[in-house]
Order: C-alpha cells, then structure tokens, then sequence
RNA sequence: CGCGAGGUAGAGCAGUGGUAGCUCGUCGGGCUCAUAACCCGAAGGUCGCAGGUUCGAGUCCUGCCCUCGCUACCA
C-alpha cells in the first residue's frame, strides 16, 4: 500500500445547493475511502472546495439582479455546511475564488506558456458592440441551423440536441443586452490534446486496463479511439482567473481549465495551514492520487487534467477515477430547474440527527455500474430493517442484557467455548473483508459486509440464549455476554467510515474511547472491551421511520415540481405586427395522426405520420417527452402545411404540428374542438 | 448505422463456458432478552429480444430493442 493518499471529490459549482445525487456519487464513497485510509493509519489528504468560476455563475447572478460574488458566497455557504453536518471529513475545502487558487492556476498557465505547449489561434467570434464582450456559448442565443429552433444557445440546440458553435446559429441574439452581435477577431489559447494521445494510450490504455472501471476506461478509451482536438482554455469573459500573458486582456481561464487546479491550491492552502510541504501530496511518486467524480466529468479528469499535469512536469498522474454513475429519485432524473431533488439542508430540518441513515441508504444502494433510484420507500426499508432491526436491536440487545445482568460492567470471560472463539475469529476477519472491499471502491458491497457483522452478532446471541442460561449457568452467561461485547466494540470501530456519528454514539456508549481500539486490533484478533469495563447507559441508535414521515416526503416532492414547472412557463411577448399576406401565405390544415414512433436517440423527437385529406405525410415534431406515441394515434391536429420540408435526425419533416403550452410548462395540442371538423380542412 | 456504460426474482446486486445465486421485501412455521432478532421452509427468473458457435451459453460471436451518459441549469 502507498505510503501517502491525495484523495480529491468533484468541486461543486457554486451556482445551486447539493443534493442526494451528489452525496452518492462523489462524497459519501469519498469520505469513506478516507476515513478507511485515516483508520489504517495512512496519511491522508482529502480534498474539496468550491468550484466557483464560468459562464453559468455570471448569467444567474445576471438573472438575479446579484453580483457575481453573492451568488457564489451564498452557495458556498450552503454547500460548506451541508458538506459539514453529513460528516464529510475533508481535510481542507476551499474556494477557486480565493487569491491562492489564482496564484496557483495562473503559475500553472505560465509554466505551461513558457514551455510552449499551448497553441495560440485567432478566430471570428460574435461579439456585442453594445455590451463590448464577447459572446460566448450561452451568452448568445439564435435560430439552430439543422432544427430552425428559434432558441438555439450557442453550444448546444436544446430541441435537436445538436452541437453547435455560436457562429453557426442563424440570426444571432446576445442574451446580455438583445442586441445583434457582430464578428470580431479574438485570440485564444488552446491545449493540443492530440499531441498527447501516445501518452494518454500508454498510461490509461495499456497501463489501467484492468483496475479501473468499466464505465470509466470504456468512456476514455472511445475519446482516445476517436482522435483528440485542441482545446480552447482560455474565454473572453469577465468572471473568472485573468489569463497570465502578454497580449490576453480582458480574457480569463476556461473554467474547465482552473476547476482541477483547485484541488491543488487547496492542498497547498491545508498545508499552510498545517505547517507542512504540500508537494509531496502531488509530487512523490509514493502518493496515490484518487480522484471521486460523476460519470460527466470523465474526459476532465481522465484525459484534459493529466495532460496538463503531465505537460506541466513533476506532478502524478490519479492512479484511479471511481466515476459513479447517476442517481435518480422516485423513477425520474434528479433535476435542479424541475425542483426534482432530496437538498441536503432540507433534509437536514426534516430528518435531523439521522445523517447516518441517508449516508447508509446512499451507500447501500450507491449507483456503482448503472444509474440508480432512490425511493423513500427503500429509504424507510433500509432504516427500519437494516439499522434498526438488525444493527441498532443487536447493539442494544447487548448493552440492555450487560446493564440488567451485571450494572454496565463487563463480565470476565472465564473459559471460553468453541462457538465463543469462533465468533470471535470471524469478528477479526472483518477489518480486512471490509477494507479489500473499500480499496476496490466497492463500497456498496462493503456497507453490507459490515451489516453482516451486526448479523453475526444477533445470530451468536440467539443461538447462545443468555436469557436462559441465566437461571441455570450463570459463568456460561457471563462468557457469552463478554463475547457480545468484543462484537459491539468491533462495529463500534469499523462503521466509523460508513456510519461516523453512530460510532460516535456507540463508542461512547460503550465507554471505549479511552481504549484506543483500531482496526488493527480487531484484525489481531485481541480483547477489545476488558472485564469490569463499566459501559454507559443504552440508548436507541436509530429510530423506527413511519409511513406518514414518507408520504410527506412523497407529497413535497410532487408539490415541489408542478410549482417550479409552472414558474418556468412564461408568457412571451407579441411579436410585431405582421401583414395579412404574409398570415394568408400560410396554409392551415386539420390533419389527423395516423401513426406515432419516437426517432431513437434523441429526447424529444417524434416522427408522427398523418392523413391530411386523402394526402398521407410525416412530420418530426418534439413532443416525445410529452406524448407516447400510442396516445397519439386518431387525434386531429392543426397542422403547418406549407410550411418548407427539413430534414431531422434522417427523417423528412413535412410541415409542423402547432402546439401550445400550458402551466406546467408541458406541451398540448391546439384541437379542433369539433370532431365534425374533417380532416384536410384548410383553416381560416 | 457517432461513441461509451448498463439491462439477471417485486427492489438492489453477484455471477465470464459446466445444476441460476446473495441481501431486502412477500407467504407459512418455530423461538422470544431486544426497537422482533435468529432458525426452518415456500413462492417468485423464458438471465432485454432474435439468431449463431459449442456436448453444454447469463457467460463467447452477430444483429436488434430499451435506459443513461458523452451534450443542458445537474454527480
């Protein structure tokens, strides 16, 4: 094993509260990993903080009146202290905003300069006049050019799902102050990922085949597989690290290029702090480099990051990247904007002191290879089954039996029988089964062997009977409850990482802080609690969880999203007037759907087939997140006639279905209400 | 035909060529110190679909379907 752990989780973005999905699938496993690593006596770095620059955080502060600054402070505030009542234990959590990570990200820029590994390329890029900066991505709004979606954003078409660049869009609108951008030349900075595709085969293709996950290498590889580009990683935007050079005013660092660094500025912060070096941390090959992250931030942290710290000279390179996969809540996908979310500080007011529980719901059912769903239902299971009923009834089946048959003190052992010994050999194989489990990153399958040893214990108590025993072998009793004891002591300790504020609880429950246990004694098999060890009272661990509490829950989430939906649905303004020819050149039919099929990959795509009259035509309409097809099929329709034939996603669209749109924000039909109305009527 | 991951009992997962398993849930029985644990038993699977290789396929090959990501405020 290494010598010393930088253990890093994905830096949240400042621009909205965390929530389940986020504690699932980076920092729950994280922290447990590094309260494992801490508990085996390893030096440990864990490291966090707020990822806290790009184009999203200006456009929300813009949206909300604020500035910049108040909405990163806002939400690392919250954040911060979410982070800090779920027990994540970081080392050090900092701030990309703070003067270090700019000193640090910006000598990283320069090194990188001075060793010419940037290419620097002039491009044509919109530019508004009126609020004199560049437009980049989201900032500029058009007409898509493959769908005609009036609404277009410049990285990406939210109705055809095409990629775009901002200078393809069609009539170009600057979302900042409406007006129409214009071509400027601007130059830019990129880092020529191609260059490093030899390296990156050498070291994660051929180097990492085996022990890195599934998800993981297949993603990277398929980028590797289909040929790197160059990177821009420097913006012409306000917010953000200014980039380092000469001949770059007014620029800042592409976000994606300072968020990584920040786990290096943080890690220099803590040391300060400690009085410490931090290089070694990132520079000794002795250091094992983990980086915990979601499933979209692959291609960051596996190839864009160590290319730079590889170009950058005498840094590591992660030795794994446990990217989780998603986590749904009730059946549907976790969603900011749709209020779809369990927020971590409205869980803590509801549920309070039971962080313990949704960290152990989390784990249990943590999406490790696929996405999975998080139900309040399987929530309440696992408490009221699993904590409840087996870990928390053994731990006080013990210490209620110990207070009634011996005042709280642990009795001698005396001589111990086959079944005693063998439980404990078993209870000295857990530090190990659960830790080989955890340094796989399998943490789904650890939390469960470590269930398995609260199992053991109701299982040896019940098949012991000390409650009979009492009235006719009272030594047998007291050997049985001392072997109890050793069990307790050693959950007491190995559920630190995976339940911390339990173990707490229990620890001082059991009076054994001052005992010093590690997991090292457990797994040598020693006397964890002694005799005439005086315990503290017994007090309940977890608590039962009952159906209304879920149904509550069940019903804010409902209410929660048609609120926030309806919100988002705005009326738009009138549109200038337009002439009574142009209105005449457009035909109007009433047409009914014969046919309904959603066009595979895409989201909102449907390919509806219609009889207009005696004509059969097909229209590609994005409706597929509002309609199944087979509701479809026998409704009348207003249709767009002549409307110009496009192509989308391989099917010719022959005109366009009108739609509108009620409060939830969802699509409806405008129906001619009277069914008598035939189809191929021309509507006037 | 863009690429990647996943699809195994109601739920969550394991299982890479040899009798389909584990945990939770459900049903029946036993036991009772405890917030009903533990024991015994049962039901529940055409291993996404179709074809192929093989003495033998959940596992290997081919084609297809679905979900999610790469690509959105989101890990």
């Amino acid at each position: 094993m290494s010598k010393r752990y930088t253990i890093t989780a994905a830096l949240p973005y400042t621009n909205g509260p965390i929530h389940i999905g986020h504690l699932a699938g980076v920092y729950v496993p994280a922290d447990i990993y590094a309260r494992y690593l801490r508990g085996q006596g390893k030096d440990v770095a864990f490291i966090c903080g707020s990822d806290e620059h790009g184009v999203a955080i200006s456009l929300k502060a813009k949206k909300e009146g604020k500035t910049p600054q108040e909405v990163i402070d806002q939400y690392d505030h919250l954040i911060r202290t979410s982070f800090e009542a779920f027990g994540i234990c970081f080392d050090n959590y900092s701030r990309t905003s703070r003067p270090i990570h700019h000193k640090t990200a910006q000598e990283i820029f320069s090194i990188l300069d001075k060793k010419e590994v940037f290419e620097e390329n002039e491009s044509e890029q919109l530019y508004d006049p009126e609020a004199k900066q560049f437009l980049a991505d989201r900032y500029v709004t058009g007409t898509c050019p493959v769908c005609q979606f009036a609404e277009a954003y410049g990285d990406q078409c939210e109705s055809c799902g095409s990629s775009l660049s901002a200078t393809d869009l069609i009539n170009p609108q600057s979302t900042i102050s409406g007006s129409e951008p214009v071509l400027k030349k601007t130059k830019h900075w990129y880092l020529p990922l191609d260059r490093y595709e030899s390296f990156l085969e050498e070291w994660i293709l051929k180097g990492h085949q085996n022990d890195w996950k599934p998800n993981v290498y297949g993603q990277v590889k398929s980028w590797i597989d289909n040929g790197l580009q160059a990177r821009a990683v420097t913006r012409d935007l306000d917010w953000g690290i200014p980039v380092p050079v000469a001949g770059a005013e007014g620029k800042v660092l592409y976000v994606w290029f300072d968020a990584p660094i920040g786990y290096i500025s943080s890690t220099k912060e803590w040391a300060a702090e400690k009085g410490i070096d931090w290089e070694p941390y990132w520079k000794d090959k002795e250091t094992q480099l983990v980086h915990f992250i979601g499933k979209d931030n692959i291609v960051f942290h596996c190839i864009i990051f160590p290319v730079m710290l590889h170009a950058t000279g005498g840094y590591i390179l992660p030795e794994n990247v446990p990217a989780n996969e998603f986590l749904n809540l009730e059946g549907q996908k976790i969603s900011t904007s749709k209020n779809w979310a369990v927020w971590l500080h409205e869980y803590l007011e509801e549920f309070p002191n039971q962080q313990d529980v949704l960290r152990y719901v989390l784990t249990a059912n943590a999406p490790e290879t696929k996405d999975n769903d998080f139900t309040w239902e399987e929530f309440q299971a696992r408490n009221n089954n699993e904590l409840v009923a087996i870990y928390g009834n053994f731990i006080n089946r013990v210490v209620v039996l110990t207070h009634k048959y011996y005042q709280g003190s642990v009795p001698s052992a005396g001589s111990l029988h086959l079944e005693d010994e063998k439980v404990l050999s078993q209870l000295a194989k857990f530090p190990d089964k659960i830790g080989h489990s955890i340094l796989q990153y399998r943490f789904r399958e650890a939390s469960q062997i470590l269930m398995q040893l609260a199992r053991l214990g109701n299982k040896y108590l019940a098949d012991a009977e000390p409650w009979k025993q009492i009235k006719t072998d009272p030594d047998r009793v007291a050997a049985i409850m001392h072997t109890a004891l050793q069990i307790a002591a050693g959950l007491a300790i190995l559920s630190e990482p995976f339940l911390p504020f339990t173990s707490k609880k229990l620890i001082q429950m059991l009076n054994i802080e001052p005992l010093q246990l590690t997991w090292e004694t457990i797994r040598q098999k020693k006397e964890l609690i002694p005799s005439e060890h005086q315990l503290n009272e017994a007090q309940l661990l977890f608590q039962k969880i009952e159906d209304a509490q879920m149904d509550q829950q069940r019903e804010k989430l409902k209410l929660n999203d048609t609120k926030a939906s309806g919100k988002t649905s705005t009326i738009p303004p009138i549109k200038p007037i337009t002439s009574y020819e142009d209105f005449a050149s457009l035909e109007l039919k009433v047409a009914e759907i014969t046919a309904a099929k959603k066009i595979k990959k895409t989201k909102k795509l449907m390919e509806i087939h219609l009889q207009v009259g005696a004509e059969f035509r097909k229209v590609v309409s994005g409706i597929a997140q509002d309609f199944e097809p087979s509701e479809l099929i026998g409704k009348k329709v207003t249709l767009l006639s002549n409307l110009s034939p496009r192509t989308l996603k391989g099917v010719e669209s022959k005109g366009m279905i009108l739609l509108g749109e009620n409060e939830e924000g969802g699509f409806v039909f405008i129906q001619p209400e009277d069914t008598s109305v035939a189809s191929g009527s021309s509507i006037e």
